[in-house]
DNA sequence: ATAATGAGAACGAACGTTCGCACTCTTGGT
DNA sequence: ACCAAGAGTGCGAACGTTCGTTCTCATTAT
């Protein structure tokens, strides 16, 4: 950490620009070490299971210290499944951006599966999906991420309907949640840490998402 | 309960026949009672959240009875888990038992939709595979349920294969753990609690396996 | 001087589990 | 037929531990 050298030029009489860090910053990064903390400790040994003094631990931190930035255990699970929430909306405006609406689909799936393995958070996933169950604000930053992925893919489907661009076999009220629960299927499983090969992976799914949505190609 | 007057006739000198319950019987039905209340514990709380006190209220039991029979709170989580793979082995054999490979896939997937929500049981299942993660025991016996079924298919689609009757997209050792992700997804979104039509469903995945297994018609 | 921050001991509550005791069956000698 | 003995079973208070959280006090920044 470089928190020495920086506190050393905190002595200056500016107030905004030359100080490296201002304290709304500092809150803000401790903030998120603890959260990081959190988050290795909940994939590690779950929502429940995981304690405030194994957190503070991971987190360099004494109780005492970790309390005046946080409230309760709560309001950090409640923070960790917001910002997954939030970062997963992204992901989905990102990859939902492809004009074929087939390909946009598999490359939301795909992307998902991806970076899901490379983050190591497939685990927390499943474990935000549990701890859902009964934690209603946790449920609510579910639902929301949900509807959010519902709505956005209902606009392009809808559309692609509406140009007779696709013929889909069932209706979209059905379609929608039918394919989100499949991706949710594929993104818990992990699929690329049982060794399977993610391009065979993606021509099932391309080929369940053709035959389902029956783009018009003549 | 019967239990008075079953007790009242327990004063038969017979051995075998005439007793309605032997003291084999009754430690089973305890058991069985104890299991039971703590299902519905786990599915109200989950694994770490339902407390011993909370599940002998259920099972209207002491804990000092309740010890007499399980001799931790681990050994019921097992004990639970064990019993649901042995009963999803079940109902994936008679739901698998359909001449056509096609219509036996489908139906697996759908029974166990069915089963599951018509039973309750579809959040325990995502406490299972949340446990699952750092209870070696429970991930053994998931695992052990997962490769019974990849097994069971594996049979159903490599002969079906030999006998040049589907032409799959792709291997096999790919085709089996993303059908059974998908499966998994499904069944763990608990699909007809959000009012979905169960028939269109299964319209969606008869045409995703159809679309996948290609089976040759000609 | 004052507010913000951190350390770590300590708190009450709740946890999984055990203990001691009472009660109910089964059993075998009389 | 009856009773003493012993095993099986149930109850609920209590155990030691660990939990999430708070408190007190020092240190630092303004």
């Amino acid at each position: 950490m470089k928190t020495d050298s920086e506190t050393l030029q905190g002595d200056l009489d500016d107030d905004e620009a030359a100080s490296p860090l201002t304290r709304a910053e500092k809150r803000e990064a401790q903030a998120l070490r603890i959260l990081d903390a959190a988050k290795t400790c909940f994939v590690r040994s779950g929502f429940q299971g995981a304690s405030m003094h194994e957190i503070c631990r991971e987190a360099g931190m004494s109780p005492g210290a970790l309390y005046r930035y946080f409230p309760s255990k709560e309001s950090i699970i409640e923070a960790i499944a917001a910002k997954e929430r939030s970062h997963d909306a992204e992901l989905l405006t990102e990859s939902l951006a492809h004009p074929d609406i087939v390909e946009a689909l598999v490359n939301s799936v795909m992307t998902q599966i991806r970076v899901r393995h490379e983050t190591r958070m497939a685990p927390l996933f499943t474990e935000i999906r549990a701890e859902a169950l009964r934690n209603p604000a946790v449920l609510e930053s579910c639902e929301c991420s949900m509807r959010q992925f519902r709505e956005m893919i209902f606009r392009r489907v809808s559309t692609a309907v509406a140009e007779g661009k696709i013929r889909p076999t069932v209706p979209v009220e059905t379609l929608l949640p039918v394919m989100v629960a499949i991706g949710e299927g594929l993104v818990l499983n992990d699929l690329p840490s049982k060794g399977l090969d993610l391009a065979q992976v993606e021509t099932m799914i391309r080929t369940a998402v053709t035959a389902n949505l029956r783009p018009v190609t003549s």
